[in-house]
Order: structure tokens, then C-alpha cells, then sequence
DNA sequence: CGCTGCCCTGACAACGATGTCAGCCGCTGA
DNA sequence: TCAGCGGCTGACATCGTTGTCAGGGCAGCG
């Protein structure tokens, strides 16, 4: 910058001024200026400017896993939404465990970013008071934060639920098993709250053993959908709550019952049958969560996105 | 840190040490130094930091668009290995649009990363040239960069054609028809010209109409297809060059010929039949990508991945 | 002709951190 | 006793940018 001062010949402020595109410059001096930013190759130091103006112009983005395709999903949303402002996204991933969630998010903020946007893991997200009481807008999406007052984007986690098992049973199903994750996790609990519901509200019964929840992995699953399939009396229809589960019971069988998995997996119309599957909006979490962050407010606010379901054969003909 | 400095009752520069762990600070005064840290939440400004120090502590990443598993992939790698320095990464997409490869791009060199890693879509990438004399190191990857002298870091595209034609010659095919990416794509020139030449290695002819290059969209993956597959004497097997193609085609016709695909697909294993795949590896990309930039040359060096047929049985028995 | 006000420009301090260098203190060894 | 040295600490300048404020020049008006 001071040698496009001295190239122009106009004091630092001037450079500064054109750079910003300020009104108040003489035509001619811009003229000079901008020759000169050009022969030099200049480009402005974000890192001073965020020094001088106090915050950077970067959203930072910590999810659970950028290599899945929700949350690349997601971050791409956050990214195309960013770039209008001119800003840039770091994105980090905690990998599912509490503490690299927290030293991801902790890094970020020392960058002083603009804004937040976390998938919570960690058990509480008190660490980022001191960062809100600076001024820092945080906003949680796929699961709410905790210790701390911060908006949240959630999915619909039990209206998918509803539609998936009204979605049965208007194709005649009534005896349902449901294949979900450990209820420790949030969106496990409200799912599967949202398919006992929406089991009552058809009237129907949910015998125990005909909803397992459990971390997905081969084993689980496997014992899982023998438990639900093996007795004397079969369910004739199977939800699967996330895709991890709705994978491993795919590879383990191809002779399943009538199928809809939460969550939407690539090529998932390509399968025989095509899988039929309630859809969570990651666009829709991404801008909504930018929305938020644009318009501050005192309260913590939650949104919650719609999902939908998308028949494609598995759940709606008989095996 | 001025609070922190009068809390602890020292100087600016002692709680400098102390946040750096230099070891000419007396314990007991780093002691009162850590506990005024932790009462006042005081957190390093990396801005400013980068602004005495001339870099931040940070990764680049323009990719053609972070929600593509490959790259997603990438992103992940990087961040990984970023992680264990304490660097965060930004990410942004060029969507495949050589302008916005520049915006994105200038826009991170802006923040004065480390180093930049650069998925070139443009013809060329000789605007980064102020920021390479200025010390920038940058690392291409998936295709070469143009116009500069950069590192790069390839997949072996004709390697993994070669191992295409001879796991389907080795089946028994000697007519193969080969759906590729629009040849303006330096890519698919790879991935073509090691096809002829396996083919010619084999032995094996390659009539014109059946290699076909183009945008992999549905009407030029329709006409391609009826065009290998419609004639009097229609190829046995078939080979699509990337995953898009790969996508259009699956969900043309379920009565294909033998397959083989390049660029492996989430689930292909549970498609009937599995989707043999020639899996490029994205971790291993981002892996070597890190190690070039981790030790900087003074020439540029070209880093070819290995890729791996994974037989599933698209081309392993006659449909 | 002098005053007012506008347009344009520049000097300077400040953002938060760290490199440089100087200085204080207590101890060692002659 | 005192020079010298090593361990520890602090004052100050600096990185690149922008907010604040002051001031020069000129047109318009009385």
C-alpha cells in the first residue's frame, strides 16, 4: 500500500480510499491510483483490515464430517451464500468427538470470524461463552447447542418420522419395526419420539423389540434386524433413522421388508427397488442458519426445516 | 491481553511468552500470567498475529464444488493433516467457472494463507503470480495449472484406463465403447488417449462412433449410448470416464453391458449388479498435495496418485 | 474583496501481537 | 569488593489498514 502511495503519489489514506471505492476522490487521483494497485500487483491485507475493523469477514463452519455428503451439502449452501458478501468459510470437522469439536471451534474464533455455524457433539458448548459475550453470533444446526443461549436449525425430525409411518401404513403396513441410532443422541430421540407418536396416532402398537436403537455398525445392525425380522411374527415394514444404519442393512440383505430410511443417499434411485426415503434439506439448514446469523436477535430462535419424503419403490410394493 | 498484562500485574511482551510458551518466563509469574488468561477468557488474535508475522496459520482450498464427494474427500484429508499443525482450512468451490476460480481464489489469497491448494478450471491461473513472487506456495490438483510454475498433484488417468481395458479384455471383451467428458477437459484427454493406447496394446480396434466425448448431461449420455450400443454389431462392454456419465447412464438402461466406471460412486456395491469402478483416492490427494507444500522445491513437481480397479461385478459376468 | 462552505487530500493514531534491545537483579569467581 | 554473567522482564517500534480530524483550494455569494 505504501508503495502504491508513493508510485501515485498520494498520501496512504487516498490508496485506502480508492480500494473501498469511496465517493470522495477525484476521478483523475482514483485514475492514478488504480494504475498504479494494477502495475504493482497490490492487494489489500484482510488480516490488517480485520485488525483495524475488528472482525474478519469469514464465516466459520464446524461440522461433524465435511466428507459427508450432508454436511459438504450444507457447506456448500453456506459458501454460495458467503461468497454474495464477499466472505470467505472455513469449514472444520469435529469428527464426532467433543474435544477436536471444541479445539476446531476455539481455533476458528481466533481468527475472530464473523459468525458460527456448529453441529454440536460435545455435551455442552459453554466454551464459546466468552466468544458470544465479544459479540460473536453462533447458530447450531442438525442439533441444538447447550450451555449456552445460541439460535438453532433443526430438520423435522419427528414429522419425518410421521410421514414415513403414515406413508406405510396407507400402503397397508401395520406391525413397523424401527431401526435407530443411540438415544443419546439428539436427533435419535426426537425421531424415534416422532415414530411412537405418529404409531399412536394410527392406533398402532409398538412391542419392544421391534425398535432398536444403537450405534450403527455391522454387528448392531445385524443382530438388530435379525431381532426385528426373526420371530414368530415379523414386522412387515422397516424404518431406518440415518443413513449409516440404513447402509448396513442394505449390504446385509437384499430379501428386506417394505423400506424407508431417514436421510437420502446418492444414487438411492438407482437401488432395486429404488429406495424411498424421508429427505432432509441440507440447502435449506445452510441459508437458514445464514439467515439467522444476518439477522441478529435477543432471543435464541429455533427453525425447523421441513424434510420430505420421497417415494421410490422400496416402501410401496410388496415383497 | 492488555487486561490480561495489567491483571497479572506484568508487561505486554511477558504475556506474549507466556501465550507462546517461551521458556524465559519465571514459573511463578507464567502461573499468575495463566490464571489471569483464565479468568478473563483471553484468546490470541491470529489477525494480528498475521499481520507481525506476515502468515497465518492457514490452508487454501478452492475445489470445483465442496458437496462432490471427491473433493469433499480431499477437504477432509487437508483438514486432517492441517489440524496437527494447528492451521485452519477455508474451503470454497469455483462451481467450474474460471471467474469464480479467480474471485474465490484472490479472495483467499487476500487472508495470506500458507499455502494454496487449487483445482484449476481456468485456462489459466496466472493471476496468482503476484502472490507466488510474493512466496505463496500452491499446489494444483485433479488437473494441472496453467500459466505458472505450481506444483501438482494428478490421479493416474491413463494407468487406471489401462487397468480398465485389461480387466475387461481378460473377460472376454474386444469391443469397448468409451463415454467420456467434453476432451477440452484436460482430464478426459488423460483418461481417452490411455484408453487408445491400451486398446492399441491390446490389440484391439476402436472404431470412431464408438468413443464418445461430450458434457455428461442426459440427452448426450441418451444419443452416446443408443449410438455404441444401437448398431448391427453393438460394443460388449462399455467404459464412462467419470461419475456424471456414469449417473446418466445407470439411469438410462438397466439392460447395460459389462461396465466399467471411472471414479467410484457411494453404495455402488449395493446396485445389481456392484458397479465396477476404477476409484481414484482422494485422501491420498489431499495427503500428497500437504507433503508437497510442506516442502517447498525450487522446481514444480508433478505428483501421480495410483488408482484401483474394484471388481464388483458390472463387468465381471455377461448379463 | 472577503467570507462561507464544499470538495478533496493528508497526517496521525490505533487495532493486537511480537521482534529487538536494553536493563534490572542476584549470584559467581577472582 | 566488584566485574561479569545469566536469568528474567519491560519499553518501544512495527506489521497494513482505516477512523478521525484538520486543512488547502476553489467556487459562489453578498
Amino acid at each position: 500500500m505504501k508503495d502504491v502511495a508513493r508510485s501515485a503519489g498520494v498520501a496512504l489514506k487516498t490508496v485506502s480510499r480508492v480500494v473501498n471505492g469511496e465517493e470522495t476522490v477525484a476521478p483523475a487521483t482514483a485514475e492514478r491510483v488504480e494504475r498504479a494497485i494494477r502495475e504493482l500487483g497490490y492487494r489489500r491485507n484482510e488480516g490488517a483490515r480485520q485488525l483495524r475493523q475488528g472482525r474478519s469477514q469469514v464465516i466459520a463452519l464446524v461440522v461433524r464430517d465435511i466428507a459427508d455428503p450432508f454436511f459438504a451439502a450444507i457447506g456448500s449452501a453456506v459458501e454460495t451464500r458467503a461468497e454474495k458478501d464477499a466472505q470467505v468459510v472455513m469449514i472444520g470437522s469435529s469428527h464426532d468427538e467433543p474435544a477436536r469439536e471444541r479445539d476446531v471451534a476455539l481455533g476458528f474464533c481466533a481468527r475472530r470470524p464473523n459468525a458460527l455455524i456448529l453441529a454440536p457433539i460435545a455435551a455442552s458448548q459453554d466454551y464459546l461463552l466468552p466468544e458470544i459475550a465479544d459479540g460473536l453470533p453462533v447458530c447450531a444446526i442438525d442439533r441444538p447447542a447447550h450451555g449456552l443461549a445460541a439460535d438453532a436449525v433443526l430438520s423435522d425430525n419427528a414429522g419425518g418420522m410421521a410421514a414415513a409411518v403414515r406413508h406405510l401404513h396407507a400402503h397397508g403396513h401395520r406391525r413397523i419395526g424401527y431401526l435407530g441410532d443411540d438415544p443419546a443422541v439428539f436427533t435419535s430421540r426426537e425421531r424415534v419420539a416422532g415414530f411412537r407418536a405418529a404409531m399412536a396416532a394410527h392406533g398402532l402398537a409398538v412391542p419392544g423389540h421391534e425398535v432398536r436403537l444403537g450405534a450403527p455398525n455391522p454387528g448392531w445392525a445385524a443382530t438388530s434386524l435379525d431381532t426385528v425380522l426373526g420371530g414368530p411374527d415379523p414386522v412387515t415394514a422397516l424404518i431406518t433413522a440415518n443413513n449409516r444404519m440404513t447402509a448396513e442393512v442394505l449390504k446385509l440383505r437384499r430379501d428386506l421388508p417394505a423400506l424407508v430410511a431417514f436421510d437420502d443417499l446418492e444414487l438411492a434411485e438407482l437401488l432395486t427397488p429404488g429406495l424411498t426415503v424421508v429427505a432432509q434439506d441440507p440447502e435449506a439448514i445452510g441459508n437458514a442458519a445464514m439467515d439467522l446469523l444476518a439477522a441478529p436477535a435477543g432471543q435464541p430462535r429455533e427453525v425447523r426445516v421441513p424434510v420430505r419424503l420421497i417415494p421410490r419403490g422400496s416402501a410401496e410394493r410388496p415383497r
